[in-house]
DNA sequence: TCACGTCAAGCAGAT
DNA sequence: ATCTGCTTGACGTGA
């Protein structure tokens, strides 16, 4: 079991995110972001690496405008030797690495575009794990997307999509149940037929589900990872103490993490925190698990 | 130096 | 009709 945050460190004073406004766009500002979101990713690497969690989402604003009409700058070839660089490194420390395209991704939109817009995103973040040189294990993730009214239909309409993707995104293309729209149920009829891993995320199933317990979705879910996909994924979260679901916690809940990990120890995982504080509740939950047996293994 | 309106893009549900 | 949440955070103009 690996314990992973996604894509900021909170305690690092570099950012990989960085980005600028469109309107300022040209090829040598691109660069000079570029460079410098790759060299605070390495950073949070290191600082990942010092203290044992080897589980990372990269973020999608590595590359500004990656899949925007505008982009003319040869970023692939031109840092071609940084991923290169960053791959040996996380090969090296066994570290398992994720990326979640935004919520314009969407894979089954009613409107032309927007799935055309979704390809493109698909291939840049395929282009960056590649690029890594990374097996499959390491997932691009989004969800089932819009229902528009016929869930039936849109989950069809994913279906086919899914189907027609090049074989590089569909190597490392996973779905993920949502807090609103798909649930786990959902995206099991779509793993019927499409045989697409599913990473469970435990608080979306609390705020969507049609009443399946834990350790019945677990069993579930594990087996729609295959060997060359890795181990499943799960992502942890629990509600904020004050505002209303469906909004995450500011910091970890030590009494409901150790309810959870107790909960689910017939199986193995890697486990993704999307909790505010990042890598911080990151290393309490690894000081929770570092006496268990599915973390001593590693 | 700082506050705060805005940012490439979608969708659903609440107000 | 407009706002909010989603991985919400970071940019950048104006004072």
């Amino acid at each position: 079991m690996k314990i992973g945050y996604p894509c900021i460190n909170l305690t690092l004073d570099c950012r990989s995110n960085h980005t600028f406004r469109l309107k300022n766009y040209s090829k040598e500002r691109l660069e000079s972001t570029i460079e410098a979101n790759l060299n605070c990713l390495q950073k949070i690497l290191e600082f990942n690496k010092d203290n044992k969690i080897l589980f990372f989402r990269i973020t999608s604003d590595l590359i500004p405008f990656a899949s925007h009409p505008i982009l003319d700058f040869e970023w692939k070839k031109h840092f071609k030797t940084a991923f290169e660089d960053l791959g040996a490194f996380i090969r090296k420390n066994k570290m398992r690495i994720t990326m979640h395209p935004g919520q314009y991704t969407v894979l089954n939109s009613i409107n032309e575009k927007v799935y055309e817009s979704s390809l493109k995103e698909l291939f840049y973040h395929v282009d960056v794990l590649d690029l890594i040189n990374l097996d499959y294990s390491a997932k691009i993730q989004i969800h089932v997307g819009g229902v528009y009214g016929d869930k039936k239909a849109s989950m069809e309409r994913f279906i086919n999509r899914y189907f027609r993707l090049d074989n590089k995104i569909k190597n490392r293309l996973v779905i993920e149940n949502d807090d609103k729209n798909y649930t786990l149920s959902d995206c099991l009829k779509i793993n019927e037929k499409a045989s697409i891993p599913i990473i469970f995320d435990v608080y979306h199933h609390q705020c969507n589900n049609l009443g399946e317990q834990i350790k019945e979705a677990f069993k579930r879910v594990s087996d729609t990872w295959k060997e060359k996909d890795g181990i499943p994924i799960i992502h942890y979260s629990s509600e904020h103490p004050i505002k209303k679901r469906p909004s995450h916690a500011d910091t970890i809940d030590l009494i409901h993490f150790k309810n959870f990990i107790y909960l689910t120890r017939d199986f193995d995982f890697d486990l993704m925190l999307e909790i505010k504080d990042k890598e911080i509740s990151a290393l309490k939950a690894l000081e929770i698990i570092s006496n268990d047996a599915r973390f001593l293994q590693n």
